[in-house]
DNA sequence: CATGAATGAGGTTTCATTCAT
DNA sequence: TATGAATGAAACCTCATTCAT
């Protein structure tokens, strides 16, 4: 089993550290998601910080591993926020509640275009361990919305095979917006874009009376 | 409007020229789109091109039109296939058409995961003019899926509000299978992703049958 | 004439001083002689030492000045050591006397075999006067072997042209045990070393009984 | 068993990526020798050997296959020598050879001073397998005037318990003419230093007559 | 047309030392 | 007195590209 990635720093006082890699992560994310990791130069990367290269070596040993805050940072902070937002949607019906979550979703990616295009490309160079790490708040999201549409099988509100699936093409389809902005800007705006996504997925996955009252009475007979 | 983005060369033999650059892009696309772009030098493109570098800069000005070239040649091939397979599939049903069309789609994905990645990747930073040449082949390949559900709404099959994003959606599904691997792979093989993704795309555009008869009436009354 | 190395401190209280460069002196030896004088950072240095960075620039200027110390401290304890102990066998007869003072000092080679090979390596790189100063702790220890030799000399118990050179071998030979190591581990123990070398010594330059005479009557002649 | 060490080249030219080593080494052995490996920067190094960087590292991959190549280069091309010298007076008798030999070796010290101590100094921080390498070469000189003095003593020239260990301290007593020039300097010059050496080690190696036909006796009756 | 040696600017990272607290 | 965060110059090495052969 492989060891967690570790993140060197010259300091103990905890705190201070926490402060200052969120100082560097907050404002190379800015440069490096703008201008890509390799063509973004430890120069440039010191200037954004308005600290010293000694300084920022102080709180991470490698570029690498800034590269990796970065993206976790930005990926379990956003799994994080999905789960939040689920369990303030955890009473709704499961409809108003995927609708809800996917706007979420989307929003995220609307505000943090360059984020997610960033992630696509440099998680695939991250060490094993690292890129993991990743993984795991990936499937944290994932997660979220499998459960949304589980629930929503279980009270027949839903009808679908694989809600794994289904999450994953809800998540894939956030994404895009993001990653093809260029050429979904020319035919959708965002709200249009959430709004047609979110029906078609309503469609998609939602039983027609008659399922939804066979699901139900099926559910409730094997009780 | 920007001028087009073009390869250097100072050669005059246009068919050598055809012929080395082939050769060059065919050799370099393996080593480009598994290391990446920043992280492959020329040391090692020029080795497995079998030529000396100063070879290769007389077919190609820089690394950055090699790198143009390939991720153009790898989707402007793309599209060609899926025009050419659409064309095959112009007298059959849309629903045929689109199942075997999918399925090509994914294929291509399947067999050049490295390449999707990778194009997704690298489009971003080329050059106004090149970026736009990738994205007019990416266009095509849209409008083939774009007509052949024009076709089925045509013909009543189909019950499609917006077959642009639907078209969209289909692409941006077979391009999660090379993007997201490493999640997909743990609960499907390629056989069943594809199956699933296509049922789960027939069932969200196939009209029912009353839908599908009002559909063509409509269709035909308003001629 | 050139000026004494000096070290500087910021304090004025020379007990303190005195005891904390003691500290810093005793704490570094180890690191600096097992990695070498560059390859040693002052970050490794404050931590063996156990105090801060600016603690240890409290009591001392610089890191060369923190090497001066340390080999002058070794070289010089060195020196006290042997005048010592050719005090104590101010007595005994030189033959016995050299058997125990080389004994005593390739041992001393042996407990600090780094420092020794360290001293050659770094007393080059020091300033003039510091060097100097090392140089002259080991005139000392040359000049207590030359003292004893010729003690014997006069003696007629050793019949040698030149004592301030076989002083020199006699310890450039003990220094051979710390310096190359590697060759000489391969065929003999410590103890059989120092045997050896012992035993070459005396047969060397101890006078034959003819000669022995023959030096004593020339000797008290001649006054 | 570990590998060889082995010098990076960009180059297949074998013939030009030795005359360029060699070059390289021959211009880098004189400030590196003076100033110390770690004090010597790679723009200095650039510059004495009047290339560009980028050249260097075409037939070096480090600094450290540099610092290799100088001992290593040094080390062999001495031993050479003396392996050459020794085949020439192979017919000399020994006490003439052993007396030629000395001067050869240490004449090659007082000509590479530098060299001498710089070697003491950097070959213990080459990785393993190099420093090996140097040792070799370094035993190899052991070796010739081992074999001298075996000679001497079968031909009942020499009386010696182990001709190793004599071998071994001709061999340091060399080394110090070059790593104690300051106090040696002092006293002796080079040519006074080498005879009274010579001298020294002849009285205490040479059998004196009667011990010699004995020897000589022994040897021959034992045919 | 083909070669590959040469370039040198620019890449990431380290380090001894200082000084505000 | 003691701390350790901050500095920024300078370290080693790589690289896309050129041009003499």
């Amino acid at each position: 089993m492989s060891e967690e990635f570790t993140i060197r720093t010259f300091s103990s006082d905890e705190a201070l550290v926490k402060e200052r890699r969120n100082h560097i992560v907050r404002c190379s994310t800015k440069v490096f998601t703008k201008k890509g990791y390799d063509r973004t130069n430890m120069r440039e990367l010191v200037k954004v910080c308005e600290m010293s290269a000694g300084t920022l070596y102080h709180y991470f040993g490698s570029k690498e591993e800034i590269l990796y805050s970065i993206i976790n940072s930005a990926t379990s902070q956003q799994a994080g926020s999905m789960e939040d937002w689920a369990n303030e949607l955890a009473t709704a019906s499961p409809t108003i509640a995927l609708v809800e979550l996917m706007r979420k979703f989307y929003e995220w990616h609307d505000d943090n275009q360059n984020m997610t295009l960033f992630a696509y490309q440099e998680t695939k160079n991250l060490p094993d361990n690292a890129r993991q790490s990743i993984f795991d708040s990936e499937a944290r999201i994932l997660a979220v919305f499998e459960q949304l549409l589980t629930r929503g099988i279980e009270g027949g509100e839903f009808n679908i095979d694989d809600p794994k699936l289904i999450a994953h093409d809800i998540v894939v389809l956030g994404h895009a917006w993001a990653l093809r902005r260029w050429h979904l800007r020319k035919h959708w705006t965002f709200k249009t874009y959430v709004k047609k996504q979110t029906d078609a997925m309503l469609r998609a996955i939602t039983a027609d009376k008659n399922t939804a009252v066979a699901n139900k009475q099926r559910k409730e007979s094997s009780k």
